[in-house]
RNA sequence: GCCCCCAUCGUCUAGCCCGGUCAGGACACCACCCUUUCAAGGUGGACACACGGGUUCGAAUCCCGUUGGGGGUACCA
């Protein structure tokens, strides 16, 4: 926030711009961090504004989705969210424009006669564009007869998209059709809402991701046709699953929301996805704040990412681990709940330090810390770990660690092994000899944190209990 | 089919613009160390310039082609 706007005069704004016709995937969710990113990096505004238009398939859900997402992810909107569904109005208007200045027209050919057309060009091998049938037209076949407006495009000539990511790429005209900007029905459509919402809200630069690319020169075409300059574009490149295929729940998931539920923290997700199509040097984590100061959009790549899980879970560990005790046992207490588990319990604040290094999410902390709600003096063994660790002479050395240990006083952790450590030497005995068996007792299975640690948070009683439950 | 974009270890990437480095880092993987188990940590290792042509004394870097991948081709966004 140190750093300047580009002149002061024109202050950077950026939009964010998704449809509410899914979940917010990781894909949306980088583009909007990034455009995120570089409003704060350069001291502009950035705006949310939700794409409704397509009545068919935006749906409530969807919206409540994107904005939870964005709500925990702790990107927040400087403006909106708007929703183009409330802005019907304005493309009204904009439309009477460009209808009247000569930038648009109507076009009474059927969706059904468009259908054939389109199909005897594919016959004949060629790819088919809009034939301008009805460019000089001014009436329809019948006074009643349904139409769309249409965009009046150039016939030739080229258009160049000066991307800051791609560089430049150019487009024959030709290759462009005169495209529909409004349905039979009036409803306006996507590529004559963007361009409309991104004039109207005096956006500057559009980042967005390089499915887009391909309508860019239509969308110029408009801003030409309005006669008002152009924003900057940065397309960027897509994320794809580890197979290299789009990105879908068979990776884990792609639904932000989802990530949550797994157990990732927002400060995770923010730092790894900027780093997805973003290099800063060798530097892999990152704090959003030193995010919001480094940003570049020079420092994009262009080539498309695949989605790492591992690589989530590692960074997501190293969170965890730096991450104070108290503040993951905070972050873990919504899970805690959900399985119905006391998050204010007594010895929790102990256990969440054994569980801290083990886990690279918190769904894997609260696991760790479940087996510790059981306070019962029982434990049920794993089969094969009781079969190998609690052989008689096992049982036998168990109880009698047990015995040696009830009269340590305080009852920590370091005590504990000092004791031990005592009855050992006394029998000329290793740790390893006494350790797991010891733990099979305690735990039930031969994977926990330490051991002593362990007996510190059941206490004395339930972990005498259980090592001399063995005899 | 046509148009467009992309191409460095399995993955994310540095290096490319302004040709000359043992092509660097991280995740994952393997080995060893540490160790009461599991983690964590430490050390070491294997692993890449898609291919083919140019240009050049010299190409991962510049140019062309091929191949591969992706996107678009709607009265979707």
């Amino acid at each position: 926030m140190t750093a300047p706007a580009s002149d002061g005069a024109s202050p950077i704004r950026v939009r964010f711009a998704p449809s509410p016709t899914g979940d917010l995937h990781v894909g949306g969710v980088r583009t909007a961090l990034y455009n995120w990113l570089f409003a704060r990096r350069q001291g502009g505004v950035f705006i949310l504004r939700v794409e409704d238009t397509d009545e068919a398939r935006s749906t409530e859900q969807s919206t409540r989705a994107i904005l939870d997402g964005m709500a925990w992810l702790g990107m927040h909107a400087d403006e909106g969210p708007f929703f183009q569904s409330d802005r019907t109005e304005l493309y009204r208007a904009k439309l009477a424009e460009l209808v009247a200045s000569g930038g648009a027209y109507r076009c009474w050919c059927s969706k059904e006669t468009l259908d054939e057309r389109r199909a005897a060009f594919e016959r004949e091998k060629k790819s088919f564009r809009y034939e301008r049938t009805c460019r000089g037209r001014t009436e329809g076949p019948s006074p009643d007869a349904p139409f769309v407006y249409r965009a009046k495009l150039p016939a030739d000539g080229e258009v160049v998209v000066d991307d800051l990511i791609l560089g430049e790429v150019v487009t024959d005209n030709r290759e462009l059709d005169d495209f529909v900007l409004a349905r039979g029905n009036g409803s306006p459509v996507y590529n004559f809402c963007v361009v409309v919402d991104d004039i109207d809200m005096r956006v500057t630069h559009v980042i967005r991701g390089g499915d887009h690319l391909a309508n860019t020169p239509k969308q110029i075409h408009l801003y030409d046709l309005f006669g008002v300059p152009r924003p900057k574009f940065a397309h960027l490149p897509m994320i794809h699953g580890m197979d290299g295929k789009k990105l879908s729940k068979r990776h884990g998931a792609a639904s932000i929301m989802q990530f949550k539920e797994l157990g990732y923290l927002p400060e995770t997700m923010l730092s790894f996805l900027a780093r997805l199509g973003w290099s800063h040097g060798d530097q892999e984590v990152f704090e959003v704040e030193e995010l919001q100061r480094l940003f570049d959009l020079k420092e994009c790549g262009k080539s498309a990412g695949i989605f790492d899980m591992k690589k989530l879970d590692w960074q997501n560990g190293l969170r965890i681990r730096q991450m104070a005790p108290v503040a993951l046992l905070d972050r873990c207490k919504p899970f805690l709940d959900a399985k119905g588990l006391d998050s204010s319990a007594a010895w929790l604040p102990r256990a969440v330090v054994l569980v801290q290094e083990r886990a690279r999410t918190l769904v894997e902390a609260v696991n760790g810390l479940t087996m510790f709600f059981d306070r019962g003096t029982t434990v049920k063994f794993d089969e094969k770990s009781a079969t190998k660790f609690l052989t008689p002479a096992n049982r036998a050395l168990v109880a009698e660690l047990a015995d040696c240990l009830a009269p340590v006083e305080p009852w920590l952790s370091p005590d504990l092994e000092r004791a031990a450590t005592a009855f050992l030497a006394e029998r000329g005995l290793d740790m390893k000899q006494v350790g797991q068996p010891a733990r099979v007792a305690l735990t039930g299975g031969t994977v926990s944190p330490p051991l002593f640690d362990c007996m510190e948070v059941w206490g004395r009683d339930v972990t005498l209990a259980r090592l001399r439950g063995v005899v």
